[in-house]
DNA sequence: TGCCTTGTTAAGTTTATGTTAAGAAATTAG
DNA sequence: CTAATTTCTTAACATAAACTTAACAAGGCA
């Protein structure tokens, strides 16, 4: 499931290690996992890298030769678009590191080796979701006759109370948090299904079919040539 | 004015920092306000008294040798009985120390030193305060045909009763908690396992296949591409 | 009328979940 | 402490729901 969720907006993370069995076994997992990943093998390449990247994660290695971990984390912080990063450290458990120039640095976390991939990703996930959350639209809208809720994903008439699949729930969702916009049909693939994934467009209309069907034929206008809107008054 | 109303139902409070004018002063104040104190002066103390104190509050300072607050609070986590336990980090304003790491472990709240005893003690009468008030989901749920209750973890449903696993329990229990919401099987995973539990998401299938089949299908919904919930009415 | 857009239905496909069982891990009993 | 038992986790396969596509019908407008 993260993959997909992932995939709806994918996020660029940055493996720094000087091992590349590391490096390798890390890129492999986390675009597994849908995240767009670069790599570099020590702290200069990193740099350069991170530069033209602009990663939203830096997994930064410790212990490296030239420019050690912390000397790379202090300069990323340095480039003025990286400073909302996140940086998780590593470390083997055994080596004595300075937590404590680590955190000066701004680290959000480190990890400690020998790495397990599966805790590692659940980690990243959740680091990325909190993320998400936080633009996270209103968990309820009450428009018309309707309160559409996603806390069960249901939408209530009255008495009436029904349970929609996840798409058309997002649909009518999206449509009422605009009332009165026409949104086409394009828009809203874009914004519910996602920009890397490629429906055809008329797939909106069975969707449309089905809300109408379930919520009743007064909510969502269709505007010729345009697209769809929630009308209300 | 506290004290007495501590001393009601003491509270119990572990403190841990590595400087012991730190530790001195707030057990003091701690104990006058009627608090049953124990201090630690290091992550791996902290460890071994919280496992036999099973204190119900944590105040951790962030920065320590050998164990950080971090991780330190993250092991403690893993201590089962004190998963629901409350950590307050302790950090200098000036540290620039990981907000994201310390959430991740469930940390409750934060405080900056220097540390005004007056305030903090306030904060943690409220804390407990607050408590004490919470509409103590505690012990038993009645909800539809079922009387969930955590003492034996056993459910009814009129005659028959059946004594739950632990994780088939926490899971039915939680969900009852809220009943028509949906709940992802990540926020299941990390509410019901624990934040730095790492099993794979499908285990919670097979953990409410086995609800299913022990209490009847009618209870728990599945909601496709998002989770589960406990539905009623 | 004839073209173009949308409505509608149903069949096809994908994907998430249901289900079962085997092996690990944790408890309990001896 | 080891063996026995239970619970938990993983993996594999089966199933069903949701989603997508396609095809045809219906309506509107030049």
């Amino acid at each position: 499931m993260s993959a997909a969720k992932a995939a709806q907006q994918t996020h660029r993370v940055l493996v720094v290690d000087d091992d590349p069995d590391i490096v390798e076994l890390l890129e492999y997992n986390l675009q597994k996992e849908g995240y767009d990943v670069r790599t570099a093998t020590d702290g200069r390449k990193a740099l350069d890298v991170a530069k033209a990247f602009l990663p939203e994660l830096v997994l930064l290695d410790i212990m490296m030769p030239q420019l050690d971990g912390i000397e790379t984390g202090r300069q990323l912080r340095d480039i003025p678009e990286l400073r909302q990063a996140y940086i998780l450290f590593l470390t083997a458990r055994s080596e004595e590191y300075s937590e404590v120039a680590a955190f000066e640095i701004g680290a959000d976390d480190y990890i400690t080796k020998p790495i397990k991939p599966r805790a590692l990703m659940s980690r990243i996930n959740a680091l990325f979701r909190r993320e998400a959350q936080k633009a996270d639209p209103g968990e309820k809208i009450e428009i018309a006759d309707l309160v559409i809720n996603r806390k069960n994903y249901s939408v209530n008439q009255g008495e009436r109370s029904v349970i929609l699949p996840k798409k058309e729930f997002e649909l009518l969702f999206f449509l009422a948090q605009s009332p009165n916009k026409v949104f086409s049909r394009e828009e809203l693939l874009q914004k519910i299904w996602g920009a890397d994934i490629y429906v055809l467009e008329r797939t909106v209309d069975v969707h449309i079919r089905k809300l109408r069907e379930k919520v009743g034929e007064g909510y969502i206008r269709t505007l010729k040539g345009v697209g769809y809107m929630f009308e209300v008054e």
